[in-house]
DNA sequence: TTGTAAATGCAACAAAGTTGCGTTTATTGT
DNA sequence: ACAATAAACGCAACTTTGTTGCATTTACAA
């Protein structure tokens, strides 16, 4: 892990008026250097044995870095969040490609997911979310 | 529940080479007469008290009309599947929407969700899952 | 240096969904 | 009508993801 990525991730959080803990700097640097949204389990794994964080400090730091937009949570199909830092592409909402082999999921900026649909009548468009699935270059 | 629906469930069952358990009944017959996809857990709700079906078997029988594409599963972001009877509109893959406020889904059948997207290079295009959140005509 | 709220860790829980296995039952053939 | 049999079913136990309550620790600021 970079020190770069972990610097970055403190200055964000405290920009943010939040605690800068170990354990928030880890989770977050780990999104930084990752291009990929991950699970839970996968910024669970890739946290230093060093810095061994409770699953639920895990979730309540995912949620607090949701909840200042420095990350966004992905829906799936396998009932799995997954965590993506929010680059400047990110703050507007984009569509999600998850491939159906190895279920890696990256963000596809320039699919716009913002325009309205068709609805029926009485019913009001807020967003939409929009996974395309396939195969990732790896497992084509 | 109309006579009529669990006399269609029946035929259909019987018809893909299934058993015609009363169980399969109750539940096709629930879906047959719903709009809305309903979560496994609303369709227990509706099964009649003459008809306690084991969780288990609910799930398996739903998996099982799912295989036969009588029904299909529509995900959502609260880790929930929900399921929707297939009529002759739902046999291609198509969007839904749900309700921010009260988390009904329904079915947008005239949104198109089959062209292919620009992906990576690389990549390759299998299907789209497409979700428009919103409020419906009774949270409006 | 110390007070304090914020963050953490532990334990316990909840809900969705799955697996193994023994029992029941819808169907098929006689 | 009846017996054989594979398909369904029901129960128990388990897994995984995520949440809640509460006591303890710690970052930060006065």
């Amino acid at each position: 892990m970079s020190i770069d990525f972990r610097n970055i991730a403190g200055e964000l959080i405290q920009h943010h008026g939040g605690r800068v803990t170990a354990g928030r700097i880890g989770i977050l640097a780990i999104l930084l250097a990752e291009q990929h949204a991950i699970t839970h389990r996968e910024i669970e794994q890739r946290l230093p044995e060093s810095l061994p964080l409770d699953r639920v400090t895990l979730y309540r730091a995912l949620e607090w870095l949701a909840e200042k937009n420095l990350i966004h949570k992905v829906t799936s199909d396998d009932r799995v969040w997954r965590y993506h830092v929010n680059r400047e592409l990110h703050a507007h909402h984009h569509a999600h490609f998850k491939c159906t082999r190895c279920a890696q999921v990256i963000c596809l900026d320039d699919l716009p997911a913002e325009r309205s649909w068709p609805l029926p009548a009485g019913y009001r468009f807020q967003e939409i979310e929009l996974t395309v699935k396939g195969l990732c270059a790896d497992c084509c």
